[in-house]
DNA sequence: GCGCGGGTCAAACGAACGTTTGATTTCGAC
DNA sequence: GTCGAAATCAAACGTTCGTTTGACCCGCGC
């Protein structure tokens, strides 16, 4: 009698079908979102049977959790570390703010310029704004971890910044980053477009940041630290 | 026997019931989305039969369309309409491009702080990201227009400024307000940080808006006006 | 050779869905 | 009072869905 109908999947790797599950999965929740995607459209692309779902994941909802899953750490971690590579070879030129957010923005969205990255991407989204999961489950996931980071980082390449308006700066970057993916998702804007986007959101938030700590070294006699 | 039954909905406005169902079909929509929310379930609420729906609005797609197409044109001109006045007594001191980001944020969050103003913008985020409708919808319809003139506004303010930086300057600043938008709906911030939040993007649109037009004037020799 | 369990399958189940039908009610015009 | 169209209704239709069932196949240990 089949072993693993308990709610927890079997084994964790090894499968085939079970691989192929979460390719197709990834693929046809990121294009049609949840609702409308059936378990037989899923199941006939990765060419085996519905109960397969039942079997590996325990019901639909568990499927779409483990192809988000798969993903989520990896991009997370890749956004993390673009930022610590940009940080760690600070003690160079004054340039640091700059070679921080053309990195990271680089990174951010490299996924939309691979080969069904876009498609990952649309996953995302469609969580963010119709949460299938614990709502706040992406944001604490990804959003949260990412825009504090870069929130530490802003500062920490920018003499003056209060901690307060670099979680706010780096609120603005990420949004300007996100909506550029919105619009890649549309198909508005040819690929090579892309960059020319990023070089602007780049500068502007740049100047931003220069300017909001201009401002606070203002406030701040100037020679005090923190 | 029943007239309207043709794809063309019967009146246009005076019954109760079709005012309802769009009222209830608004909340539904943006709270589940479209194809997590049932025809029984919005006609409950209304308080009338299934049929109304094919009835008046032809099928469901029908009465989701109607739903969005009630609102589209108010926010919309809303919008426009800040834009407008915030351009339009510029002939005074040179804060044009401050009150101009201020009021026209101002507008463009204003639904958010409302009594069900939220559930709206969940309706066209939702929209945006899961297109029911024609693909692109949204965006020639909301985003395309203001972003344009947004960026005029910003161009005429702003002396240096280049249509495509100005373009790419509203791109920026309507990407940050979408963003809070989007946390705001997640319950993200108690409505009293809005506010705050809304200070540093229209600060840091500003910044990011002058530094552009000095960069544009510094290569395109001052005194030349385009 | 045999048994056993993981993996796969076709088939069916019950529920929920969008839509349609045909009758009934409502209501102003005459 | 009567007629007709608009509006509303209960009921059913056919489809699709997620899930479950029970049998079958295959490879390995003994």
């Amino acid at each position: 009698m089949t072993a693993p109908r308990a709610p927890s999947p079997p084994t964790g790797a090894g499968d085939a079908a079970r691989e192929r599950l979460l390719d197709v999965a990834e693929r046809q929740f990121a294009e049609r979102g949840f609702a409308e995607t059936s378990i037989r459209s899923i199941t006939t692309d990765a060419g085996c049977n519905v109960s397969a779902v039942s079997y590996y994941f325990g019901n639909k909802l568990g499927l779409y959790t483990a192809a988000i899953r798969r993903r989520l750490d990896g991009i997370r971690e890749q956004r993390l570390l673009a930022i610590r590579e940009a940080t760690a070879d600070l003690d160079e030129t004054a340039d640091g703010l700059d070679r921080l957010l053309r990195h990271f923005s680089g990174v951010f969205v490299a996924p939309l310029l691979d080969e069904g990255g876009a498609q990952l991407m649309s996953l995302f989204l469609r969580e963010f704004v119709t949460p299938q999961l614990d709502p706040g489950f992406l944001i604490d996931e990804i959003l949260e971890p990412v825009e504090r980071a870069l929130a530490e980082a802003l500062a920490k390449v920018s003499p003056g910044l209060g901690p307060i308006d670099a979680r706010l700066c780096a609120m603005s970057h990420v949004a300007q980053l996100g909506h550029v993916c919105h619009l890649r998702e549309g198909n508005q804007g040819a690929a090579g477009v892309i960059d020319a986007v990023i070089d602007h959101v780049v500068r502007f938030t740049a100047d931003g940041v220069r300017a909001a700590a201009a401002r606070s070294a203002r406030v701040t006699p100037a020679g005090e630290v923190s």
